[in-house]
DNA sequence: ATTTAAATTAGAATAGTTCTTGATCCAATC
DNA sequence: GATTGGATCAAGAACTATTCTAATTTAAAT
């Protein structure tokens, strides 16, 4: 038995997340986006997914983002008209964007806070998707 | 005197705002920003902005929105990969994008809310700015 | 094994925005 | 009033992130 033949999960991944079927790219590229949490661009991730995949293409790494963000797997995250940024911390959270160093880090609210309580919504409103993002520095201390 | 004679600033405009100078396309662009609180988008305003200076250029638009933006005299509003969108509102506010009719609505926070407040930030960080935008849809009452 | 649908690839196409270059305008000086 | 210099503007080319297209490959189901 060659590794041809092993069963395509062997590696403990699921079949599916979420109703996406987890194909060898899709795997990868969420492995790598769990491993590393830089909130890295489409392009960063083609560099850095040709070490385990070397035959991969730039769209596949776009179709693949793309599916694993409608299946609710990983965020889509922007800033001002950057390029992109993918994320696997599906809790609710904002993103600060350090200018000094151009990272990017996970804000979550304090305990017991619900964004949409604190707004003055028209009524009847049903909100799908909330999205923060903040600029500025970490100062020296 | 024709009313190529009158001093450009006749119109009761200031010459300069936040040290901008209020140049005949810019004062344009932000009375029409004004008037109606649409959001638009650069081509949007270009598009309307030729009924009053019908020899203006879309690269034009874009250095005076952008000239705009960096003075502080309006904001920039981005809404995922969309076109950006131009709001003179500088109150602190958020952007609610109904997903029925394609329309923006500024949310503003309910009194006395901080949201910087709320938030779990890293210590020593200073917050240059903050974008809040929210998608869903307004509901039939 | 064959069939079928889905996924992948490579490259072309697209769209919003920015850049480049030359012309024009305006304010300050002569 | 003419001149100069820097800012602004116009037109179109260039750029870049992303999406699309068409052909190939893969995987699942029969």
């Amino acid at each position: 038995m060659t590794s041809q033949d092993l069963p395509s999960q062997a590696n403990g991944m699921p079949e599916e997340i979420n109703g996406l079927r987890m194909t060898r790219q899709r795997q990868e590229i969420y492995k790598l986006l769990m491993g590393e949490r830089s909130h890295p661009t489409a392009n960063e991730v083609f560099m850095r997914i040709k070490e385990s995949l070397p035959n991969i293409s730039l769209a596949t790494v776009y179709n693949c983002l793309e599916a694993l963000v409608q299946h609710h797997i990983i965020r889509q995250v922007n800033f001002d008209r950057e390029p992109s940024r993918y994320c696997p911390n599906l809790d609710e959270h904002g993103h600060f964007h350090d200018e000094a160093t151009g990272t990017i880090h996970d804000v979550k609210f304090k305990p017991g806070i619900n964004l949409t309580d604190l707004l003055d919504l028209p009524p009847h409103t049903v909100i799908k998707d909330v999205e923060i993002t903040l600029r500025g520095q970490l100062a020296a201390s």
